[in-house]
DNA sequence: AATTAGCACTCGAAGTGCTCGAGTGCCAGA
DNA sequence: TCTGGCACTCGAGCACTTCGAGTGCTAATT
């Protein structure tokens, strides 16, 4: 594909992004003043539908990118616009004030990233299996009843109540909660299992079955901190935007998107992906003249992906993109970031978005996990 | 209003939320076998219309109900059916199964109530003002940070991470801990203010500035108990009703019910009036024949309140309605539950459904906070 | 006095046929 | 290799028609 024909494809489908109608020769000769005529075009844009990369709703009108259209402009036409650095302040007030617990930074990320891009979030909390226990208290509320407290290495809390035998009393919990704690305290949360557990019950003097029971629902929620929560934002939004004009096809998308625990569990298949497509868009990618600046500011950028279409493993998605990125908290934590839109998307726009949030997560989660209850500044 | 007029009307209300089209006087009389020609229909419906129970949208089309038309159906001509009992064993155990927080019994409220109405349901988690504390425990994570756990008198059970000066130890804060719990142990929520706890600060001798910053963070912590949650689901129900068709008004829809504290404060404000109006509904009732045992079965029922199209002051509802009911817990605990749907509404079947699942959810909640935890049985 | 049959009238939905304009493909000539 | 020109295509938009389900009114019937 030659450069010429690059130009096309990506003024087509700038053109076809802002106005979601398909697009001519002539008027595009005029809006984008290229130096040729609109049958030169013509010809050009004839070749690119016969390559696959355009698509005509009927004869006489005017072309739309085609799937494989999109792919090549989000592989190689790209031009990511810079977000002002002021954004960067703003945001990290936005993830931090008045912050009391992790999820709330995630929750907020997917707000903040919803408002910026009018489409729809969705953010995975990290996942902490790679992590390990730091503390587990147990304590009574009245009798059957306790609250188990986690307090996982990176300074995040967990709790959960649980049932206890009404038998067990106060001075009984503690100690088997110190008992658990000696046990497990500093081992991965992947190597926590039954049996590990089990042996907790070995250094105390208690009633087995009294213990086991505890045991049990410990596990069990220590079990629970692994779950990945799933927050979305901005589902309503895409109701504005013109191809969701179409209602069923509207429902079909939203009976997808119940389904949390399925996109979240989608969005975690794809990270491996990920990182491989990243290595090689940065070995295939092209410079031409209308993206300037977008090889060089790419590589300071978290890696992400882009699905398109029916790239997309999901039913009802036949008409979106989905846009993924992995963000790090220190070594062993990452959780997802990703933006559903219509496949008629401002790519540069959200990638360029969806990164330096990215960023901006990571960031600010770091010093937060790092500097822990130092940071005081952090509360207002 | 004599009877024709009433069977009239309930057989054109009923109709038009079958249809969603306007009902003319021909297809009336066949549909609904009267025993009348449809030129007396016609006069009759060009009276209730020239009352104001019916509007045209047009010279020669069919009648539909005007919103004066839905209050007189909804106040006087409602048939409620009944629920099968056997749906009362499934709810009971859809809200308990596998129980572990209270939280979860209200959203698992709005769940049900959304899948069985398919409009959007709003539950609100009950108002504790009028409870006591039980307990406080505040627990160190590390220097610089806690959880404070805090324990109602119904046996719920509420946590928030604090800061705290990293000067104080483990042994100050259960000193300070147990201050403030004998200090507070059984005052109502609403009576403890900021004065009250810090009379906390008296029983112990650790210095002031260290001890007040805790005592502030525990006062939030309490007062955040006050918290009204709200719970709201099916919101993209409403999409697959025709009434959605319009892109616009759904827009504005949802950006109304994006603001759930407002749409809670609107249904709190809503229940002094609810008395009222369901005692004077007993009142005025009135049984026609094609409702049978209608009268009978409301005196069963929780009161509920509807509120139709303009009605509601909130904006973007010009077309729904809203349907709201109280539940309660003991004699002080109440909250809200609510289905909103267009005003072409199954009115009876809804408010059975409210009805039912508030009954449900009171008797549920009551078993389990007065049974606290000896209540294995509910666990699978 | 209440009901009904009959009739003229209304109006939107749906179909038809027309023009217009923004597209197209193709070909001959610069 | 590009471009001007031309014939062709097709949907959007508009005017026009038909059809049917509705209306209101009046006079006849019960």
């Amino acid at each position: 594909m030659d450069d010429r024909k690059k130009t096309i494809l990506k003024a087509i489908v700038d053109d076809y992004v802002r106005t979601c109608e398909p697009v001519g020769s002539k008027s595009l000769v005029e809006r984008y003043n290229l130096n040729y005529s609109s049958a030169t075009i013509r010809n050009e844009m004839a070749e690119l539908e016969e390559m696959g990369f355009l698509v005509k709703p009927h004869t006489s009108a005017g072309r739309m990118p085609s799937d494989k259209g999109y792919r090549a402009y989000v592989d190689n036409l790209l031009s990511l616009p810079e977000i002002p650095p002021e954004e960067e302040i703003a945001v990290r007030h936005f993830l931090t004030e008045n912050l009391r617990e992790a999820r709330e930074m995630i929750e907020r990320t997917a707000e903040y990233l919803a408002e910026k891009t009018n489409y729809l979030s969705v953010v995975l909390s990290p996942q902490y299996s790679d992590t390990s226990l730091e503390q587990i208290k147990i304590m009574m509320i009245e009798p059957g009843r306790a609250i188990v407290v986690l307090v996982l290495s990176p300074g995040v809390v967990h709790d959960r109540l649980i049932r206890i035998p009404s038998l067990i009393d106060e001075k009984d919990l503690n100690e088997i909660g110190q008992a658990i704690e000696r046990c497990l305290a500093g081992k991965r949360l992947n190597d926590i299992t039954l049996v590990t557990i089990s042996s907790a019950a070995e250094e105390t003097e208690l009633p087995e079955a009294l213990v086991n029971q505890v045991l049990y629902e410990a596990y069990v929620a220590i079990k629970q901190t692994e779950r990945i929560e799933v927050y979305i934002d901005g589902k309503y939004r895409l109701l504005k935007h013109p191809e969701f004009r179409d209602v069923d096809r509207a429902s079909r998308f939203y009976d997808t998107m119940r389904q949390e625990q399925m996109v979240a569990g989608y969005m975690r298949e794809l990270e491996q992906e990920e990182e491989i497509n990243a290595a090689e868009g940065l070995d295939t990618l092209e410079k031409i003249e209308s993206a300037p600046g977008a090889l060089a500011t790419r590589k300071d950028r978290p890696a992400y992906m882009v699905r398109i279409g029916q790239e997309i493993a999901l039913n009802g998605m036949e008409d979106m993109s989905f846009i993924t990125t992995t963000y790090r908290i220190g070594r062993r934590i990452s959780g997802q970031i990703g933006v559903i839109g219509p496949k008629r998307m401002e790519y540069g726009n959200i990638i360029s978005q969806i990164s330096f949030v990215n960023k901006a997560l990571s960031d600010v989660a770091e010093d937060h996990y790092t500097l822990g209850g130092d940071r005081q500044t952090l509360e207002d």
